[in-house]
DNA sequence: TAGGCCATCTGGTCCT
DNA sequence: AGGACCAGATGGCCTA
């Protein structure tokens, strides 16, 4: 896989990084050492400004760095599997073809919409009351859904969900 | 080859 | 204080 490999290709660089500069001090020298092997040319501001932020040993620095690192891919594989498993419940067309984090929003957002109308045409806005409490949800439930979408056509999502399926599918 | 999408790294900021 | 979260930067892969 193609991130394993940069990302272990990175991580020997750093831990090379780390044994070659045994030697150093300072912890500017480590970080233009960094900076330089990982290729980036950020803007020198920028640069600057987070060499003086720097206050440990170039050694903790990077312990710390690389520690954080994992922290951080795991983070994102959590939100890549979020994003996974919403995919897994939209219904969409082209199924050949993953698709997109902004692609998976959009559609999600869309396909609430039109399972709410749905809901809302289905009951006519009147859910039966919760036995004893005397809340009625369903009127909630619609109070809350006209506040969100006003006067808006129902089948005014369903156009767009389908809509976008559609284009989804050209897209293709 | 340009543009879209993505994974990763990184420093800063927020939260517990 | 340390971890979570965020946003910017970078570079790789893929497709039109």
């Amino acid at each position: 896989m193609k991130t394993k490999t940069r990302a272990g290709r990175r991580r020997l660089e750093a831990d090379q990084d780390e044994e070659s500069q045994g030697h150093q001090t300072s912890s500017e020298e480590d970080t233009g050492l960094l900076y330089k092997e990982n290729g980036k040319s950020k803007n020198q501001d920028s640069v600057k400004s987070k060499r003086r932020k720097q206050s440990s040993s170039g050694k903790e620095h990077s312990v710390r760095r690389l520690e954080s690192n994992e922290r951080e891919r795991q983070r994102m594989h959590k939100l890549n599997n979020a994003f996974q498993a919403l995919r897994e419940v939209i219904p969409h067309v082209r199924a050949e073809k993953k698709l997109s984090k902004i692609e998976t929003l959009t559609l999600a957002k869309n396909y609430i919409n039109t399972l709410t109308a749905t809901i809302i045409n289905m009951t006519s806005g009147s859910l039966p009351t919760t036995q004893g409490t005397g809340t009625d949800i369903g009127g909630k439930f619609y109070q809350h859904y006209q506040q969100q979408h006003g006067e808006e056509d129902n089948d005014e999502h369903l156009k767009k969900y389908s809509t976008q399926i559609h284009s989804f599918r050209q897209g293709s």
